[in-house]
DNA sequence: GTACGAGTTGAAGTCGACTTTAAGGCAAGC
DNA sequence: GCTTGCCTTAAAGTCGACTTCAACTCGTAC
């Protein structure tokens, strides 16, 4: 296949493939006439890619995890150590995306005319450290 | 104040209030021999926009929240709708982590020697062939 | 023999929220 | 008068995952 056929099947941009040869998580493909020729392994190389991509990795990481994965040890310590990592992140995405949920909420059941009335804008975390001394300063 | 003690009270780098003001999310501060001087009132202002930044809104959402608060009508149309509308993005964000967690545990479970052997990486939804032998399911 | 479509390359552009850098200004203290 | 320290500006750099561009090459069809 060419590069753009394996672009339509696998449903991306022909510049998305060069760019993943490029950056090492697709190998150098073979060359006839100086153009990239593919067999369908290259799909499911993509299918790997894509599928790290929605677990939420990003290409550094793919092409450790790649990597790994070439060595042909799957259920390997690496993608183990990956995988609990990326978790972690995503619990902290979840979390993050939690306190929006609240604060926009909040923000929804706000009353307040204007903004000096307002006690959510007076929340400044930062102007208070460590005992609050200056906490008066506040507002 | 000058713009470092600002910095300093709000947690923040001197570049950040610079560009906050370039942007249009801070007014342009009145100058002393050519250098910003503040009083308290902008550290409300960043309170506000600390508190938009934290629920998930970008510089220029902000800018147009903003423009809404200065018009002192908060619990205006514009706002609720803008809420409303980040409270949906902020769901699609969960819903697309709740994704990565269960592809992740899925992963964590596959025991796939080689990734070819990897049902997973065969599911390529673009690469519809068209009824062609399809590999062992692992949902 | 030339027009066409699809491929090639390296470099630069995109988006967002800043930071960094370069070059310089101004007031205070010695 | 000179250093110190904080300030000024515009412009460029950063990060990630690509895309876009310019200039060029191939093979095929007419």
């Amino acid at each position: 296949m060419t590069i753009g056929q394996v672009a339509v099947r696998a449903g991306l941009a022909t510049s998305a493939i060069r760019y993943y040869e490029s950056v090492g998580v697709l190998p150098e493909a073979r060359r006839a006439a100086g153009q990239r020729r593919y067999d369908t392994e290259v799909l499911d190389r993509l299918g790997v890619i894509r599928l790290a991509k929605e677990a939420g990795f990003a290409i550094a990481e793919i092409r450790v995890l790649i990597g790994g994965f070439a060595d042909a040890v799957p259920p390997s310590s690496l993608w183990h150590r990956l995988a609990h990592r990326k978790l972690e992140e995503i619990d902290e995405t979840v979390r993050r995306a939690e306190r929006m949920r609240a604060l926009l909420h909040r923000g929804l059941r706000c009353e307040c005319l204007t903004l000096s009335d307002c006690s959510m804008a007076a929340e400044r975390p930062y102007a208070e450290d460590a005992g609050g001394a200056r906490r008066s300063a506040v507002r």
